[in-house]
DNA sequence: GCCAACGTTGGC
DNA sequence: GCCAACGTTGGC
């Protein structure tokens, strides 16, 4: 199964707000870069394991993972005018942007802090580190490896 | 809060 | 289709 990391601010959304949800899910919206678009639309799955990562914030890390359980469908705040996430050119027979569902799997006992990431060797290659301003990014196999070693307690 | 990097917008 | 101006991301 592919891997992805997706990057959020937990001032914003969180892990633990992800593992608490309700319902059993969280609604990833609100992406808003044609690239990550891309992704999240193209070729993100269910079934797929994603890196949750949090950004704007100290530190910067790498901090548990969560599974794909819905394919991309329109984000629903593209439509909503009361939302910060409006888009006035979207429409519903022409969605923009993009939404997964994904489940809480795990928080690691032990964050990944972007400053290790990048003092690690087999994580030099990462896409994360190539464009940081993407936020959705996939993982190599092996990246995605290298990281479940660092994160064990 | 600063600022570098980079993405987006819009006039021409 | 270029490019300047502007906005956003995100580490520090």
């Amino acid at each position: 199964m592919p891997t992805w990391l997706f990057k959020t601010e937990p001032d914003e959304y969180s892990i633990d707000d992800l593992a608490a949800e309700t319902q059993g899910y969280g609604v990833w919206d609100g992406i808003r870069n044609y690239q990550a678009r891309n992704f999240l639309r193209d070729q993100v799955a269910t079934g797929d394991r994603v890196l949750i990562y949090h950004s704007s914030c100290t530190p910067a890390a790498i901090v548990g993972e969560a599974e794909v359980v819905r394919d991309a469908y329109a984000d629903q705040s593209q439509f909503d005018s009361a939302s910060k996430y409006f888009d006035s050119k979207a429409s519903m027979e022409k969605p923009r942007w993009f939404s997964v569902d994904i489940r809480f799997a795990e928080k690691f006992p032990q964050p990944l802090p972007l400053a290790k990431i990048k003092q690690t060797a087999a994580l030099q290659k990462m896409l994360l580190l190539q464009q940081p301003r993407l936020s959705v990014v996939p993982v190599a196999e092996a990246e995605y490896g290298a990281i479940v070693e660092l994160t064990k307690a």
